[in-house]
DNA sequence: GCGTTCCGTGACAGGTTCGTGACAGTTACG
DNA sequence: CGTAACTGTCACGAACCTGTCACGGAACGC
């Protein structure tokens, strides 16, 4: 599976320079121009890492960078910061910017793909440990089960990366479109209805043992992990 | 919004101590001694977190635990798990508590804040994600629900689009052919008084528990999102 | 008042969507 | 090499959705 890069940067020529030697490493990269396009393809198909320049137009690289951390599904996402100069690398380093590394511009080609390499190396591992929960369900990443209640649920490969989707992003409702996208990936070549098989697999794994269903159904839409029953009012934010 | 946290506890020096780490650290903090006040709490107004003595006198903070996940109102609330010594805590992940995170006593009150922060961010819904409001309407486009009050309304993919349309536009007015270009879409080939079915439906499902109709008719021209008259005033002075 | 226009209401038929089980090709593994 | 598990498709049926229509009452203009 390839590793997808997402340059936020509003120079062209800085991206068209990080783009080509990222590709040239072996990376999938995708390209914004600024916070709001960052967000939306965030959105659409979140990437592995994230290159973030510091200075941007609208939401700035520290502020996106601090509201992807408040998010679930993007708090542990690896993000390389781009500073100017180095007094401002050092500066943002004592600030709690929430990045995982600073390059400084101008950078050599080489550094930047090292210390991207270097970052994914650390942040992988740290993911691993994480357990999702969702109600009576628990995932371990690292051991690859997954609980419900106190019986083990056995899963097939792909189960276990569609469940882990839902559960990293739960009452959110996919379509069949998007879950092709994130769990079969953007090369697979499938049809639309077999996500309605996969989602039939699960659900007869999950519910084995007479639980409520916990995978909501749109109708016209698409899928979504939820509370069968009671409307779970929206809990206070943080 | 403040996150409420409930600590059940029954020394009072720990209990003490945690009050006053979690409440510096911006927290909203309630007390209870023993399961049954927890219980009683829980039910009066629930929390968004839970930390939990393991042994507790009555109730067990295992029991306690099993018994929230149980009900579908506290299945997903997040629960710190405290416990007396680091093998209590490794046999404990073992068995299936439902915790999400295991804190050993004694704790730094550092490590304490940062296991709570970081169960909420995995325990939070994704997404503070767009909710569209209008009197006590609500709209969650991540989650695709509508609420009225606290009732649920169930709504078709149709019945959806044209809601939203109008919540994205409260008190505007629209007739029926911008309807059906902005919300069927310019290519479809629809009768202008498909406009007015979908509008009662819409009506009878946000209307189903006698509330009061938010949707108005403007004769001769369209529909718009409102409140209702409350009285027709007359004009003469008594 | 009176006729006309407009909208609410219920019913209905055709279409769409999804759950279900079956099947075959493929992979994993002993 | 053979068996079992996995995965993508497909066809079918039931439930649901949706566009349309006819009818009658309400609102409006005169």
């Amino acid at each position: 599976m390839t590793v997808r890069v997402l340059i936020v940067e509003d120079e062209p020529a800085v991206r068209r320079l990080l783009a080509y030697n990222l590709e040239a490493a072996g990376f999938e990269v995708a390209e914004a121009r600024d916070g709001e396009e960052a967000l939306r393809q965030i959105e659409e198909l979140p990437p592995d890492l994230l290159i973030l320049d510091w200075m941007l137009p609208g939401l700035s690289g520290i502020e996106l960078c601090r509201r992807l951390r408040r998010r679930p599904a993007t708090a542990a996402l690896p993000v390389v910061m781009l500073t100017a100069r180095v007094e401002e690398r050092d500066r943002l380093r004592g600030l709690d910017t929430g990045a995982d590394d600073y390059v400084t511009k101008p950078f050599s080609p080489a550094e930047l793909v090292a210390r991207v390499r270097a970052v994914l190396r650390r942040a992988r591992p740290a993911m691993a440990g994480e357990v999702l929960t969702f109600a009576d369900l628990r995932m371990d990443l690292a051991s690859r089960r997954v609980f419900r209640g106190n019986r083990e649920i056995p899963l097939s490969r792909t189960e276990f990366r569609l469940l882990r989707h839902l559960l990293e992003n739960p009452h959110r409702v996919f379509e069949r479109a998007q879950l092709l996208d994130r769990v079969w990936g953007l090369d697979a070549d499938v049809e639309l209805r077999t996500v309605d098989a996969t989602i039939r697999r699960l659900r007869r794994a999950l519910n084995a043992g007479g639980e409520p269903d916990l995978v909501r159904t749109v109708r016209g839409t698409g899928y979504a992990l939820d509370l069968p029953e009671p409307a779970p009012e929206p809990l206070s934010a943080p």
